[in-house]
Parts: C-alpha cells; sequence; structure tokens
DNA sequence: GGCGATCCTTGATGCAGATCAAGACAAGAA
DNA sequence: TTCTTGTCTTGATCTGCATCAAGGATCGCC
C-alpha cells in the first residue's frame, strides 16, 4: 500500500518528489543530512483532519503527496477556505504553538514532518531554510491577496472560471504536460470544497459549473475530468487580466 | 513642516518611533547602524500614490507615520484593497523587481526607505533582518487569512462590525490608552475606502455604520470619530469568537 | 437485485446588498 | 452671500446568489 511505499521509498531525501520545491529545496547536501536525521512521515486518509484549529502543534510539515485543506469556522458553522496545501506547500508556523486553522485531507495524504522545536534550532543553524521559508511565505501571501479580491469582488461565474483556472495552471505546472491546445485537470475537490473556497454555496457551484459547461468555456467528463479548450477564453470568464496569478 | 521634523529628527535610529516594531525590531546597535547608512526617508501627501502596481520597484520600506493602503483594481475598475498600512508595516518584496499592489497614502505618510539591492546583500548577512522579516510577513498572512474569511463569509452588518473592531484594537495597542470601559476610535478611511476593504459599495457601508449607531453598538460624532460603549457587544456583531483576530 | 450513502443537479422562491437617484452637510473659493 | 467640491446619508428599486426542496447518478454492500 501506499503508506508503506513512502514510509521505506522515501527515507532518502535525494529522491523526495517535492525536493526542490518544499521548504528544503535550497539545502545542500549536508543540511539535507541534517534535515534528513530528524524528519519522519506520517500519512493520512482521505477527509481525516490533521490538525484542529486551536490544538496544540508540536511539529511543521511539508506535504509530500496528496491535497489537503486549511478552513476556518464561524461558531454557526459558516465555513471558508483559506488555503489549498498542494504537494510542497508547508504547514505550521515555527514559533507558535498552536495551530490557527483546521487542516484537512482531501485526497490521501503523507507529510514530511519535522517536530518544531527541532526544526526551529534547525532553522536559526541554516539560513537556507529560512530564506526558502519565508520566499514560500511571500508567495502564500501573494496568492492570499489574489484571493481576497475573488472572494470581495468576483462573480459567482468569475469565482468559478479563476477556480478552473488556477487549478489547471498549478496542474500544468507541476506535471509539465500539456498537449497542445487543451489543457486537462481533474478537480480535487467536491461541490462543496469548492463553494467553501470560493464564498459561495455548493449549489451555486454547481449551476456556475454547468452554465460554463452549456458555452463551452469547459468540458466535463463525470464530475470532477474537465477539459478546457481554450484557456485564454477561461481566463477573460475569471476577469484577469493578462495572466491571472498563481495561486501559492 | 512634519517633513522637515522627520528629515532631521529621525537621523537616528533610536529615536525612531517604530525601532521595536519594524523590520529592524530585531537588530543590535551595530546591525542598526550600518542600515542606518543606506536608509533614506520619503515623504508623501495624503491621497498621492506610492507605488503603482506594475511598475518597477527599486525600494523596500517601512511606514514610519501616517497609514497607506495596499489595493488590486480590475481592468473594468472593480477594486478590493489587499492590505492596510499602519506605522511599522512593511512594503516591497525582496527578490521581486515590480509591485503586484498600488500603494496609496491615505493620510500623510513618512516612510523609511532602503534600495532593494543594498537593503537584500544587508538581509543576507544580518539573519536578524531576515528573522524579523519573516516574522512579520506570517503575521501579514494570518491577518490576510482572517479576512478572507470575512469577505467570503461575513454579512455586511458583521463586516463593518469587524472592521471598527480591528481598528479599535489596533489603535489600542499603538497607543496604549484605554479609557476604561470605552473605546474610542478615528477612522483613518473613507467610506468608499472602507468599501473596497470589506468588498462592499459605500451605500451599504454608510447605511449599516448608521444602523450600528441607531442600535447603540457604536457612537459616532461627525464622520470618523467613534466610541464604543461595550466592546464586547462589538465582537458578537462582528461574529467573532472570543478574541476575533488581530490585524497585522 | 435492492438499498443506503454520498455527491451532484436543477427548479422555485426570497432576500441582502447592489444600483440608481436625490439631496444633506461642511469647507473652501469667489 | 453664493457657488463648488468632496463626502456622506437615505430612499426606491433591482438582481445575483442563498435558501428551500426535490430528485438523479454512482458507488459499495448485503
Amino acid at each position: 500500500m501506499a503508506l508503506q511505499d513512502i514510509h521505506s521509498a522515501h527515507v532518502d531525501c535525494g529522491d523526495c518528489p517535492i525536493r526542490h520545491r518544499a521548504v528544503c529545496a535550497r539545502c545542500e547536501a549536508d543540511e539535507l543530512s541534517a534535515l534528513e536525521q530528524i524528519k519522519y512521515y506520517r500519512s493520512y486518509q482521505s477527509g481525516q483532519t490533521i490538525v484542529w484549529s486551536g490544538d496544540r502543534m508540536d511539529f511543521v510539515a511539508s506535504v509530500v503527496t496528496g491535497i489537503a485543506t486549511l478552513t476556518q469556522t464561524m461558531e454557526d458553522g459558516r465555513r471558508q477556505m483559506v488555503g489549498l496545501l498542494l504537494p510542497s506547500d508547508f504547514v505550521g508556523r515555527p514559533g507558535r504553538g498552536t495551530a490557527a486553522y483546521d487542516v484537512t485531507a482531501t485526497t490521501d495524504v503523507v507529510m514530511c514532518c519535522f517536530r518544531k522545536k527541532p526544526f526551529e534550532e534547525m532553522m536559526g543553524k541554516t539560513p537556507h531554510i529560512a530564506q526558502r521559508l519565508l520566499e514560500m511565505t511571500l508567495d502564500e501571501l501573494d496568492a492570499a491577496r489574489e484571493w481576497m479580491l475573488l472572494l470581495g469582488r468576483k462573480t459567482a461565474r468569475e469565482k468559478i472560471a479563476s477556480l478552473v483556472a488556477i487549478i489547471a495552471r498549478r496542474h500544468a505546472s507541476l506535471n509539465l504536460k500539456r498537449a497542445g491546445g487543451a489543457m486537462v485537470v481533474d478537480l480535487p475537490l467536491t461541490r462543496e470544497e469548492m463553494a467553501d473556497y470560493l464564498g459561495l454555496t455548493l449549489e451555486t457551484v454547481s449551476r456556475q459549473i454547468s452554465a460554463l459547461k452549456k458555452e463551452g468555456v469547459i468540458n466535463l467528463e463525470g464530475k470532477r475530468h474537465i477539459t478546457i479548450p481554450d484557456f485564454d477564453r477561461l481566463l477573460e470568464e475569471a476577469g484577469d487580466d493578462q495572466d491571472g496569478g498563481m495561486l501559492v
């Protein structure tokens, strides 16, 4: 099973799929082997909660494989997703003891974890880690701000188009395959999760996806599999000028 | 005039009002004097644009006095404010050449600037700066994510109450005066700017402020001066559990 | 094959906030 | 004083999305 695979196959950081994108991306061989000694893997099943908001959190981690979400919940149950964690994304905050958000596995997830204390010590000794973490945090801040524009000012239709565009772009940048004109994506989220991300209801999400499909902006096969015949058309629908933006 | 005052009075970082909160907060005396040699002040008048989105930006800076805003604009003119910059907040991103947002002075503003190149070099040599910048960036990310919840899920009334609460809290933390029960704040933003921050129209902002006033949640004197008789009541209206959150 | 469970779609209706419109208020200029 | 300009308030109406409601599709399981 996948869990076993990861636990055995990835003991060597050199073979790690996120070696060149994660918080360790800038590390030299010696730094990497120091990290290697304090790391450990953990696996979570799809749907499982990785961290509860408010809980004590004594580790930080990188997503190795799978997708997780960061969500905030109000007392009356209203939910807003505030981050989508893809492979290489970092979870947790050095210098803070409790989690600020719920972290949930949307697919099966494998994380590369470090206990907080040793990691913080390493950060002090290893500027390459701190540098990379700063860079990643700044990227996330940009992504969050782009999302603020979406949440505050875009229509439901534009929100959906933006989400599809962002997922497609990320997909392309990770998998580096782009079949000429048409792009292909699988939505990693349910309609409800999309709604939580976009500040909509799941019904509105469903309706707008249907509308974009009917008008040929996207093609749907099943519920999750999307092909995008004309990416520029999609960006137009998203209300993004030229290039939009790259989420984290 | 204030401009003169600043230019002469604050040549010494030791006397700087943001010495212990800005990006230089952690610096030792020697590091500070190195920074001192490359810094320079710039002043902007209320309403003036400090940086245009997309423009080349060859400096980074800290807000010393005054208030500035970070906004994003869509081609059709829809605007969303994505950050409110108070004294000690940092502007610009090491490792990037162009500005991602419009930065606008909402009041008269004095900034402590560093040309990007020398600042980046200093950052490499001075971990205290990089550390502090990481910390500030993580705080901003938290604030941005809190704002995502507000934009995506809160009602107009809750949005207004949240904004007032956040400004009041910041005000209190900067000025350290809290007259027993009642808090006093001056809104640093016009109704339109508030609307841009909250993802509303200025009419809705006006109506909700009137409603909160009528119901005694806040008291208004003139258009900008607010007193808050019962802060917990305000937080309740904001939909925040216990403490809400601290915007950067 | 039938039966739940989960996820998704679609329709009917309602309402919060946008839009359109008119004027109030204050400060400065002529 | 009167006019102008910028800012804010308030009313009337409209509309995009939420809400309420009813099924459909797909899956695994007995």
